[in-house]
Parts: structure tokens; C-alpha cells; sequence
DNA sequence: GAGAATCGTGACATCGTTGTCAAACGCCGG
DNA sequence: CCGGCGTTTGACAACGATGTCACGATTCTC
């Protein structure tokens, strides 16, 4: 269908990607010496590098990269594999941000995927980088356990880990301070007087979120308050799910008096929830990660912030310093959260 | 200092990818054969298949896309090149993950970068993607021509246009009903009593802010009201500005009775200027392009919203129609907007 | 049972580029 | 005027894969 078109028209017909031998051709010399004006390379005199550029240019050529990148001596491909956990949460939009602002520093491009709480994708989306011949990867997982990244990383290919701690190898890994966090949150809450405090979490498969977990649990054992008193929900994912869970357990014989909201998106349904009930002046909240217009909101959302543009900066140095030759054993690095009072967190518990 | 290493212990030395060649060595065969298992390609036995995947498996090869699409007929790199205008947009965001939903679908992978507002970086991402060979493109810009693109586009590369509209070129667009959105939006003041209607406004430079305006001032002038006594503010492309701008028109003799802002951001800073002066339960506003938990702000925040999901979903469609042979004249792809109403700009005006 | 068609396989050229190497040229000193 | 040296240049192999083709071994056909 294509091809029965315009017949003799000025033919708009689909010419290829013009190559160095047509530059070569057109400049009227041998095409290492086109190679060597595009790169720069020294021993070239003005005159022929003026032909070439101006070939080029008329031609309106562009170097194919993978074409050199076979050849060339590094074989750096100059590109990096970034999957992020969910492009609809700021948080990794944050992160890929930052990523990206640090390779193009570099002149590197950045292949970004999302996993979107599918396991399968992982495993998909980091064989895709692989057979693009990335230099290195920064990945948040799902899946149970990154054995299947073992020989890769063997071989020296950069791998960070973002937000959540690999299990079955060792490289280095970005994460937040989520137990700290999280107790955080919870001595935030127990200072003003609040003993039944409700645990609403994200997926339980979740390695973040079972550190959130543990950090909320450990810090009410230190105070002394059982937890076995303590409504713990768990494998919250979205807002929707959040919101009749919290609705739930506000109609219970013995509702909270506060929340600790452990994500993004839980926190946003336990609003909805404490709202829908006219609890939300009466019942306290704090919640894990930032929440867009937070400020806004009446009471605004006490929260423990994460540093989303840190962890990206953070694990694109990483990577960027083992490609530069660093070879330290893989490591965490913690980045700190921070209590941001606003208003929800800071209601005292009744009587 | 990576090479004094531990000398003579078990070598974690980086050993490179294993290629074809390797595998083939290992399976005892051919390395067209090799090719031919990777590949799926038929008339291998099944016998061989089994020794060739086991090989294969065993050195963990994972083929090198580029260097066989180097050699192969259609030479598609089943890549995209995907140009945002800031990840810090949530907008942004949602075309991102619909062109990835789109593309993941097809094996075809996403290189996403980010304009920020930096003209200087739109030549560039586009050159770093055309040098990695990417089968098509989808791009906001921001540079005042897309002329450069000319060529490539002359060639058959496919390329898609979202959010704003390109100059100097034809090709396919993908644009919310801007105008006629904005329009919407003054039609709902106008309804509720209000004449004296702020207009706060992007960047001028910017296309899709021009079409805004545009639609907002051609819908006044069809209600008859002299467009000389609207206050017409532009150029405001963050909440800060915004603040300022909003608090001293808020201020001026004649202060507007209702505000219409044209963008995201615009409206986050409106909202906060409002509050800063206790005017948001006084003043109307409705804003361009939806605002995260505008439902729980008080009052609700009304606004002209778009759909970025079917921008995203709809560009993929078209980069990928053209890339199976559709070859249609580049045309306007327009994605309606429509109102929500959730309470700022259902406000009276006084008297 | 002979010839034809099909199957399974590998040698080789090739994609667009860069690394290696050697040739051609100009310049200098003796 | 010659030898040596540095500069400029291009021929050629190679990177890791696939397309083409030809070869030997089966299987089919009558």
C-alpha cells in the first residue's frame, strides 16, 4: 500500500540513514578519515576537515553509535537501564529525575521502564537492557530474588539497587532509612499520648515495606506498649483497597486513635477514609513518603519525607564510580527521612 | 588501583559478554546455528536446539540486539525516543507510562528524557536518540523550529509531536483541545456571574500556553466583555512566581472576582496565593490540567482536565502505525478536555 | 530404485564503524 | 641530494550478529 503512491512525483520515497562512506564519497576521501573528524581525532588538516563537515552536514549525517560501539575499544554504549517502581507515584518520577540529570552530564541516555508491582516485568525489563548492551543498571525490584542478575554482575556490569534491597546477590544498594523512619513516625505519635496506634502497609512481599513494618513494631515495644493491641493491615497497594480497609477498622469496637500510613498511595486512602467519617481533626495520621499538595490540606499531612532526588543521585554516582573503575565491595547506602510537621500527626489522643 | 587486586585468588576479573561464537563453541555447532535457536528460525533439530540452549544458558548469553540489527533486513532497533517536558509534572508522568504501556507491548524499548524548559537540551536529546538509532520519536519541544528534523522526518522516521505543536515541519500532533478547553472553563465563570476574570498564564513562548490564551480571550469577547479590563498575567511557569504574581493582583485597586490558570503548576501557586489572602472561598478558580488531590483541598479545585494517558497512548499509536506502513499526511490529533467540577470555581461573584 | 524435494547445517560476506598499519608526502639537516 | 622524521591519509581486518548459499543427508515420489 505504500508503494503504488505518487508515481513520478518528486519522490518523497524513504532514503536510509545516510553512512560515513556516503560522507566519504561526497567529501571525496577515504571514510577512516570522516571517522576521524567526527571523533575529533588529531592529524587531520583544516581544509579536508572542512570538506568532511560540510558533508556531513549537507547530508544531514549522524554517527551510528551502536555501529561503533562494536568496534570501539571500551564498549561503553553510553546508555543506562533505570526501572523504577511505578511512574503514577511522584517518588520515582523523583528518582528518574535525578538519574537522568546525572548521565547526561555524562552524554549517557537512560532507558526507563516501569515495574508497576509486576514481577514478571522485572526479569523482562532488565533482559531488554541487557540485550541493548547497557553500561550499567539501576533497578527497583519485586520479584523474590535477583540470583538471575548473579553473573552479570560478575562480569562487572554495574548494578544499584534502588529502594528496595536485593536478596540472592550483593551490589550496592540506595535506600531510605525505612525502620528509622518509621519509629520515627511512631515517637512522633506516642508523644502525643497515642497508644493504639493502627499499622496500615503496603504489600507484605515488599522488602520496604516489611522494614517499615519492623521499624513501626520495634519502636512500640521499646515504649513498652503491646503489640498484640495494635492493628496491623497489611498488602495495601492503592487507595481505593486502603480506603475500606481504614473504614473497617474505624467501625471496630476499638478504633485507633492514630495511623501510621506506611506509603504514598495508603496514606491518600487513609485521608479519604478519616474524612468519609469526619475523623480526620479527631483521629492522628502520619504517614511514610511526601505527599503532593500535603500542605495544602486541612490539617495538613504530618510525614516522614523520603529523599527521592538523593537515592537517584546517589545511585547514579554508584554506578557511574564503578564504570569509572571503582571496585569496593557492593554496599548500602541509607539515605535519611525526615519528620515533616504539618498538622494531621500532631492531634492528641482523647482522654 | 583496580588491577593490583588480589593476586592469584579466584579471579572475579571481568570476564566480557559471552557471545554467539562462545555459545557455539560450547554447543559444538555452527555459530549460524546458534542464530538460528536464538532466533526460532525453523530446520534445526530438536536435539541440537536442547545442546544450543543449554550453552546458552550456561554462559547466561543474551544476544546483542545492535549488532544484529546491524545485519538485519528491516533494521529496526525496537526503540523509541521519548521527549517530556519535566518529570516533576505529573503530567509528564502519565504520557510517559502510556507510551511505555504501548510500547512494552511490542518488545520496543523507551529511552525517556526530560526537557525542563531548556530549548538547548531539545536538539540535543534528539540527537542522542537519532544516534542510537531509535525507529521513531515523541517529542515536546520548546525551541522556536523544528526545522532540524526536516530531514529525518524526509527519511521516514516516524515522528509524533505531543502537547505542543511543531513549527518549520509537518508531522503528526497530539494536543489537548487547548482553546476550546480554556473557553470551557471561562464559559463556567461566566455562568456563575463572574466578568472580571484573571487570566494567569505559561510561558508565552511556549505554543499550547498561546492556544490558551487564546481560547480564553476569544470566549470573553464572545460574552461581550471588553478583554481591555481583564487582567492578563503570563510567563509564570512555577508556584513561586505565580504566588507573587496572583498576591499583587489580589492587591491592585480592581482585584479580578475569579482566576483562570492555565497550567498545573499555575494553579498550585493560585491556590496558595488565595489562602495567603483567606480569598479562597471568595474568589473563583478554575485551572488548566487536573492537580493531584484537588478533590480534598478545600474547596475542591475545579479544573479543565486533560488526558494524558490517551495523549501518551494515542502518540505510541501513531509512531507505531507508521512504522507498519501507514504513510497519511502528518495530521492534528486533538484530545478533548473536560470539566470537573469540585467547588472553586462554582463560587459566586459578589453583587 | 533413481531422481527430486526437503531438512539440517556451516562457510562466508556483510551491516557501519573504529583500530592497526603502512604508504605517500613534505620538510629538515647534513 | 639523500636519509630520516613527522604529518596526513586510506586499505583492511575486526566487532557480533544475520542473510545467502551451497553442501550432504534424508525422505518422498512414482
Amino acid at each position: 500500500m505504500t508503494s503504488l503512491s505518487n508515481a513520478g512525483a518528486e519522490a518523497p520515497a524513504t532514503t536510509s540513514r545516510p553512512t560515513m562512506k556516503q560522507v566519504a564519497a561526497l567529501a571525496g576521501v577515504g571514510i577512516k578519515t570522516v571517522s576521524r573528524v567526527i571523533n575529533g581525532e588529531p592529524n587531520v588538516s583544516a581544509a579536508t576537515i572542512a570538506r568532511v563537515t560540510d558533508a556531513a552536514r549537507a547530508l544531514d549525517y549522524q554517527p551510528d553509535l551502536h555501529a561503533g560501539n562494536l568496534r570501539r575499544a571500551d564498549g561503553r554504549s553510553r546508555t543506562l537501564g533505570l526501572l523504577v517502581g511505578s511512574v503514577s507515584n511522584p517518588f520515582s518520577g523523583a528518582v528518574h529525575r535525578a538519574v537522568e540529570e546525572a548521565a547526561i552530564e555524562r552524554g549517557v541516555a537512560v532507558f526507563a521502564s516501569s515495574l508497576d508491582d509486576d514481577p514478571s516485568r522485572e526479569e523482562q525489563s532488565v533482559s531488554a537492557f541487557l540485550r541493548r548492551r547497557v553500561d550499567g543498571l539501576i533497578l527497583t525490584t519485586i520479584s523474590p530474588s535477583q540470583g538471575y542478575l548473579a553473573a552479570e554482575i560478575r562480569r562487572g556490569t554495574p548494578v544499584v539497587f534502588v529502594d528496595r534491597e536485593p536478596s540472592g546477590v550483593t551490589a550496592d544498594t540506595v535506600v531510605s532509612d525505612n525502620a528509622a523512619g518509621a519509629a520515627l513516625a511512631v515517637r512522633h505519635m506516642l508523644a502525643h499520648g497515642h497508644r493504639r496506634i493502627a499499622y496500615l502497609g503496603d504489600r507484605g512481599d515488599i522488602q520496604t515495606a516489611r522494614e517499615r513494618r519492623r521499624g513501626f513494631l520495634e519502636e512500640l515495644g521499646r515504649a513498652g506498649v503491646a503489640t498484640s493491641s495494635v492493628p496491623v493491615i497489611e498488602n495495601l497497594h492503592d487507595e481505593a483497597v486502603t480506603f475500606d480497609a481504614l473504614l473497617g477498622l474505624l467501625s471496630s469496637e476499638d478504633p485507633p486513635t492514630a495511623v501510621f500510613s506506611a506509603q504514598n498511595l495508603v496514606t491518600i486512602g487513609a485521608i479519604r477514609a478519616l474524612r468519609a467519617r469526619d475523623l480526620h481533626h479527631s483521629v492522628a495520621l502520619v504517614g511514610f513518603d511526601d505527599v503532593p499538595l500535603a500542605d495544602l490540606l486541612e490539617p495538613g499531612v504530618t510525614v516522614v519525607a523520603q529523599n527521592p532526588q538523593r537515592i537517584g543521585q546517589l545511585a547514579a554516582e554508584r554506578v557511574f564510580a564503578r564504570l569509572d573503575g571503582d571496585d569496593t565491595p557492593g554496599a548500602r547506602h541509607i539515605v535519611p527521612t525526615r519528620l515533616i510537621v504539618r498538622g494531621s500527626g500532631e492531634i492528641n489522643a482523647i482522654g
